[in-house]
DNA sequence: CTGTTAGCGCATTCAC
DNA sequence: GTGAATGCGCTAACAG
């Protein structure tokens, strides 16, 4: 009923509660005798710290918290796995903060930077504003991006403008001209950026080749495969039509894929298709795609995260997670 | 730098600290005019109340924890949303619990049942143990079970029996005769009960149509596409091959229509196959499939849990969410 | 080594 | 209405 405090725990050992706390963290030195006598009182009552008062105590929250835009994309997912994963043989505690709202989600920010709530943050896909990055280092709360750079802030990122330039010289190796690209909004209400990157990435790549960059071969839909099959059908359906796509995630590349049976289109046969994100959906339909290390992008962010944590790092630490391209059933040369 | 705290505040607008934090609170009657001071003061120190002091003091944690075995099913994604949006105005934190191994797994709840970190709990998919049942009853901490049952809990389910029965007797009503059953592993070390209903539901199906239960149109596998990508093979590849699978969630079912192109056979023309879940690629990717509100279910255990906080109810709530048999493109008669 | 005391920052009685 | 005092449960610094 009446939950069991410190306080018990040293009247039923005959000790002080000072010596009981020493005894919970293992910190200075106990007697044997006197430690075997707390842990015994801490067994018999059932005694459990409670973590508000031993955290206010501390000044430290034990939390992370983690931002990311939406969960219904399965790279944020994974990410979160990672995350979720290394965090667990730690003392700290995963809060997850989500918005699907850009407006929310900036509100969100805001607040995990001035409310103590949490040790250290860690945010996917953006960038918080200037102020707010202020506002975290001010509150001396580590902050870690996981695909967003910026210059002053740790990050966790990958080379989108090579990945784009790999997948779409993958095509051109091949042999393909006529090479679609299919993506999210280049311009879009969460100011994502990899989007823009890798669409530069196809620019370069045709570029050097010299090939033409045709408006018309470049569609925009949100991310998640259904306005990705309509998207892609439009492309699909140029009187020119293209021999391949590179499509900006796997998500839409399950999308064009789609499309091209509807279309009667054979993949690899009549159209190519190039994915990216390497997510797991990926492996098992076989598509062709840009890997980038999605699970060990949250791992390595806590990483970055715990040791902040510990000592204060001089300047932001600079991730930069390998890509590469994995060439799976749906590429191949044109016919 | 220094954290300003209420004092500060207080000294600010020359008033106590309590007057402070009866505005913070908006509780008890305060001045119209000092309310602005104080307000003022607030305003110009940037204060915000420290989250676990307040919340030590309250003697609530405003947290609420989730608890799922892992992040790698989209079905449980989909609950987690459903509950983050359901929790987003809400005063409550969303704390993420979750574990891949069952042993792990099972030692987080205990721990969530002890420890006082959470006000309540919600559980994807597992039943805890009788003894961690009574802890959370003792600790006052409301229990909401999602996908499990148990009579002395607060539980949002659905009649997976009947699940696995009105997709078995569609096929059935479509001439089927030879259907077979892929599923994941009915013993499982999580101890999930959904697969075997929906076996049970499949059995009823078969008997009530005078079918008999062949052993050999019964695969498990792991959950995730892979692996039923596997044992679809060995299905499609019997001597009698099955006309129709039924495939205990979505997930499966992709792998089953996967390993039908894969032997070259046409869906639905060859084979027609049942999903279950009605996860966000079901729709997409055209799959006939058993409904289950996903999302909402994660909406509703909020809703249940937030009641309890606010007044401990007599009875545990059951709520029984519909499900549907949706019908798409790969069922059709067979040929 | 160990008991005691003083906060951590806030909510909430109490008197005024 | 409002201020001061008490306590939430714990850690840490301080004497002994």
């Amino acid at each position: 009923m009446a939950s069991v405090t410190i306080r018990d725990v040293a009247k039923k050992a005959n000790v002080g509660i000072g010596t009981v706390s020493r005894v919970i963290n293992k910190s200075t030195a106990v007697s044997q005798e006197t430690r075997q006598k707390v842990l015994a009182a801490i067994q018999a009552l059932g005694y459990t710290p409670h973590p508000l008062a031993r955290r206010l105590s501390l000044g430290r929250t034990l939390t992370v918290g983690v931002v990311l835009p939406f969960l219904t994309l399965p790279s944020y997912v994974e990410r979160l796995r990672g995350v979720q994963q290394m965090l667990e043989d730690s003392e700290y505690d995963l809060s997850l903060h989500s918005r699907e709202n850009p407006a929310k989600l900036n509100q969100l920010i805001d607040e995990l930077s001035l409310n103590k709530s949490v040790d250290g943050a860690i945010v996917f896909s953006l960038i918080p504003s200037e102020l707010q990055i202020q506002q975290f280092a001010q509150a001396r709360i580590p902050l870690i991006l996981v695909d967003a750079c910026h210059p002053d802030v740790n990050r966790v990122y990958i080379d989108d403008e090579k990945g784009g330039y790999l997948a779409t010289s993958h095509l051109i190796e091949l042999g393909h001209r006529k090479i679609a690209f299919l993506s999210d909004y280049l311009e879009n209400p969460f100011k994502f950026t990899a989007m823009r990157k890798r669409y530069d990435g196809y620019r370069r790549a045709l570029e050097q080749a010299g090939l033409p960059f045709r408006p018309d071969y470049h569609q925009e839909g949100t991310l998640g495969a259904r306005d990705s099959f309509e998207k892609a059908k439009i492309l699909l359906s140029l009187p020119e039509r293209p021999s391949a796509v590179f499509a900006a995630s796997d998500t839409h590349a399950v999308g064009v894929i789609k499309a091209a049976h509807e279309l009667g289109l054979k993949v690899p046969e009549n159209l190519s298709v190039v994915g990216y994100d390497d997510i797991r959906d990926a492996e098992y339909l076989d598509i062709t795609t840009i890997h980038q290390p999605l699970f060990e992008s949250g791992k390595e962010s806590v990483n970055i995260l715990l040791a902040s944590l510990i000592e204060p790092p001089e300047a932001p630490s600079d991730v930069k997670l390998p890509i590469e391209l994995i060439i799976r059933g749906t590429t191949a040369r044109p016919t």
